[in-house]
DNA sequence: ATCATGACCATCC
DNA sequence: AGGATGGCCATGA
């Protein structure tokens, strides 16, 4: 791959932390890509088969809702790993999305 | 350059 | 509430 974009979109998944979790636009926001949210999902899909694996599990989009669930090994995994990490999930969406929320932006810091 | 494909988002109905 | 539509944009053929 080698795809800068990519690159920066997992770099900043990756800084995610347990217990946390980040929308597609805001990554594709701290990336100055507002527009690109898109493409952030797009490279998720790559999460898994990227080489530090990353917590796409922590990524949902600008509702809280797992709408990538169906991409991982098993639908199940995605809210199973969030159940782990002490986020509860409902319905397939984040429960206390606002407060488990993470932002990007303060881990940038540029 | 053009077309098709999205793990999105906002808006409209 | 839930479906449809358009916009936006990187990637690959």
């Amino acid at each position: 791959m080698n795809t800068n974009f990519y690159e920066q979109v997992y770099e900043i998944v990756r800084l995610i932390p347990k217990g946390r979790v980040t929308s597609y636009g805001a990554i594709a926001k701290s990336l100055g890509a507002a527009k690109s949210s898109r493409m952030v999902g797009y490279a998720m899909r790559f999460a898994g088969m990227a080489h530090p694996k990353v917590p796409a599990h922590r990524v949902v989009n600008s509702s809280g809702l797992l709408t990538g669930k169906f991409h991982f090994e098993t639908p199940e995994m995605m809210e199973d790993l969030l159940a782990k990490e002490n986020v509860k999930v409902k319905d397939d969406k984040i429960v206390n999305f606002k407060t488990v929320f993470w932002n990007p932006m303060e881990e940038i810091t540029e």
